[in-house]
DNA sequence: CGACCGTTTGATACCGGTATCATAAGCATA
DNA sequence: TATGCTTATGATACCGGTATCAAACGGTCG
C-alpha cells in the first residue's frame, strides 16, 4: 500500500482545526500551548502519520541540518568507527550524517570541497586526518562560513576547532616499554613525508630513545607510507642491517604487519628473535599471528566528542577561543613484544 | 572574510534585470532562452558567486536528491568500498549520500529505518548485506515509496531491486580447486545461521563436494558467526578430528585468519599440512602470512551498478518487471593452498 | 495592414514550513 | 462597566526555488 502522497502542515492544521501556525508550536514544543490543544493536534498528527518535512523546515529557518565528514582516509576501519561515533551522538538528534570523501592528491580537491560546502551548506563538518591537516582546508571552511573540526594527532595551530589524540606520547610510551624490555636497538618505520601523525610519532620515538640515553641512529629510522608494502620494504632495509634490530616500532599496523610479513619470510620468530610494535590497534592487530601490541587511539570517543563539539556550538566557524579536546592513547600490550635476547 | 549571506536568486534576477524564472531557466539549462539574456545571467551568477539552495529546490520540486546507504555491515572495508563506488556515479550528479548505518539485532531496528525513511524521503536507499535479505524492510521501503536497490548474495525472491553476486558458484569454484589439488577431506565454516549469503555459500560446497562424487561428511562442517573468534572455535573442532581435513574453506576472510590463527598454535604448517581459502579478498587476505587464497567479489563495481539502477529509476519502488544485476566474484589464488600430502 | 504564429519572458501562485505581529479571550483591578 | 494585562491563537508574509499560464515581441502571410 503506497500512501500517494505525506500529509503536510496544512492538512493537519484543517483536520485539527487549527492554523498552521499552532501546529508548528506543537511540533516546535513551543511553551505557551493550551492543553486541550495540543493533545488535539497530537492526536491528529498521529492519526495521519504526519512528520514534518525537513526541506520546508530548512528553508523557514535558514539553516539544515546535515553534518559532512569530510575524509580522504584509506584506513577503513577508522573511517567506520568515527561514523559510528558520529551517528551515536546524532541519533536522538534531527541531524544526518552526509560523507564526503575526496581524492587525496587531486588538484581539483579544494575546489570540490568547496562547491560541496556552498551547496549544501552543512551545519558544520567533520574533517578526517590526514586531510585534516590541511590548514587551507579550515581558511576555506571559515571563509564559507561552516563551524568545523579538525580531528588529528595535535592540536596544530588551530586549537578551538581540534579533537586530538596524543601520538607523541603514546609512542614515547610504547617505545618506552621496548627499552624496558632490553631492546637497544629498535627500529622505525615513518610514517608518510608531511603528515602531522607521523611527525608526532617520530617525535615520541626519538623523545623516548633520547630519554634512556640511548644513541639515535640514522639507519635504524626508515620512510614508509603508512602502507603495508611499504612495512615490507622497510623491513628488508632494517633486517639487512648488521648488527639486526631486535625490535621495530611501525607507525601504523598495516605496516607492522608488513614487517611481520617479511620476518616470517625470513625464518625469523617473532616475538623471539624480533619484537614489533603498531600503531591503531585496527581489527588486524589482533588477527595476526602473534597478536600484535599496538597503541589504541579512542577514534569513537573522539568522533563522540566532535559531533558534540559541532553541535554544542563550539568550533563555530569563527571562535578564536576554546579548548582542543585531547585524548589518550594508550599501549594495548599482545604477544608481539618479548624481553631483547642476549 | 566571511560572506554574511549567501546570494539568491532573486538577488541574480535583480541585478541581471530579469524575473526569478528566467534565472530558474539558466541554472536548468532550459531551451528556450535568448543567448543573450542567457550570457548576462550567467556573468552575475558567476559574479555573485550564486549557488542554488538545495532545500529550496528540493521543496519546490517535491522530491530530494538524497541518497541512502543503509547498513548494519561489520566488515568496515567493504561499507568503505560501497561508499566509495556509489560515491563515483553521485558525484557528477547532484546527490548527495547520506549514510544510515543501524543495529543488527535492535527490537526498534525497523522502526529506526522507518522514521529516517518518512522524515528524509530519499530519493533512494541501497540496502547492505546482511540487512538486505531482510524482506520486511524492503517491503517497508516499497510501502514508503522509496526505491531501493538490495545488494546480496543472489537474486532472492525480489530480482528487479537485486544487485547480486553469485556466491554459490564462486564457492564451488573454489572447493573445485581444492579438490583437484587433491584434497578429500575439506572442512567448512559456516557462516551465521539465517545469512542468505552464509546458505548460498554452503550450498557451494556441498554442490561441488558432490559434484566430485566425495561423500559430504556432516562432521566436516562446523557452525560459524563471521567473526574471527568464531573461526578459531571451528578450527580447533576441525583440527581435532581424525583423521584431521587436508583444507578448510572458510565462509570469509575473518574467519579464514581465525583457522590460520589456530593452525599456527598448533604447529601446523599453512599450507603444506592445511590448506585454507576464505571468502571477501579483505585487505587482511594479502597481509596474513601466508597470504590468503580467497574468493574476490566486485564490491565497489556492484555498488556503482547500483547507484546507476536507482538513478535510472529502475528499481523504482513498486516495480515488478526489470532484472536483478547479476556479478562474478572469482578465486584469487595465493599461497595457502598446497597440493594435499600424500 | 491586421490576423496568426512561434519564440522569449514575466507575473503570480505554490511547495511546506517558520516568524512577526495583531487580535481575541479571560481575568483582575479600579 | 471600563481598563489594562496576560495568555492563546490566527492572518499574513516570507524563505528560495519551480510551474503555470499569459503577454510581449518579431516575423510571415493573405
Amino acid at each position: 500500500m503506497k500512501r500517494s502522497s505525506q500529509p503536510t502542515i496544512n492538512d493537519v492544521a484543517r483536520i485539527a482545526g487549527v492554523s498552521k501556525k499552532t501546529v508548528s508550536r506543537v511540533i516546535n514544543q513551543s511553551p505557551l500551548l493550551n492543553g486541550d490543544t495540543r493533545k488535539r493536534v497530537e492526536e491528529v498528527i498521529a492519526d495521519l502519520g504526519y512528520v514534518p518535512n525537513p526541506q520546508a523546515r530548512a528553508l523557514a529557518l535558514r539553516r539544515n541540518f546535515l553534518i559532512g565528514l569530510i575524509h580522504d582516509n584509506p584506513n577503513a576501519q577508522m573511517v567506520l568507527n568515527v561514523q559510528q561515533g558520529m551517528l551515536e551522538v546524532l541519533r536522538d538528534t534531527e541531524f544526518e550524517l552526509i560523507v564526503h570523501p575526496v581524492n587525496r592528491g587531486s588538484p581539483t580537491m579544494l575546489a570540490d570541497i568547496g562547491q560541496f560546502l556552498e551547496r549544501q551548506r552543512p551545519f558544520g563538518v567533520m574533517i578526517l586526518p590526514p586531510i585534516s591537516e590541511n590548514d587551507q582546508l579550515a581558511a576555506l571552511c571559515a571563509e564559507i562560513g561552516v563551524r568545523y573540526v579538525r580531528m588529528g594527532s595535535a592540536p596544530l595551530d588551530d586549537a578551538p576547532h581540534m579533537v586530538a589524540s596524543n601520538d607523541r606520547e603514546a609512542v614515547h610510551g610504547a617505545i618506552a616499554h621496548l627499552i624496558e624490555s632490553g631492546h637497544r636497538r629498535i627500529g622505525l618505520v615513518l610514517g608518510p613525508h608531511g603528515f602531522r601523525s607521523a611527525h608526532e610519532r617520530q617525535k615520541g620515538y626519538e623523545e623516548a630513545i633520547e630519554r634512556a640515553g640511548l644513541p639515535l641512529q640514522r639507519t635504524l629510522i626508515v620512510q614508509g607510507d603508512y602502507k603495508f608494502e611499504s612495512g615490507m620494504r622497510a623491513a628488508e632495509q632494517l633486517l639487512d642491517l648488521a648488527p639486526r634490530p631486535t625490535a621495530v616500532f611501525a607507525s601504523n599496523d598495516e605496516m607492522a604487519a608488513g614487517v611481520l610479513h617479511v620476518a616470517r619470510q625470513r625464518g625469523l620468530n617473532v616475538p623471539q628473535d624480533l619484537s614489533i610494535i603498531g600503531f591503531d590497534d585496527t581489527p588486524i592487530a589482533s588477527h595476526l599471528w602473534p597478536p600484535l601490541t599496538t597503541v589504541r587511539w579512542p577514534i569513537a570517543t573522539m568522533a563522540r566528542a566532535a559531533a558534540l563539539k559541532l553541535l554544542s556550538g563550539e568550533g563555530g566557524a569563527h571562535s578564536e577561543d576554546g579548548e582542543a579536546s585531547l585524548f589518550v592513547s594508550t599501549l594495548i600490550r599482545r604477544a608481539s613484544v618479548a624481553p631483547a635476547a642476549g
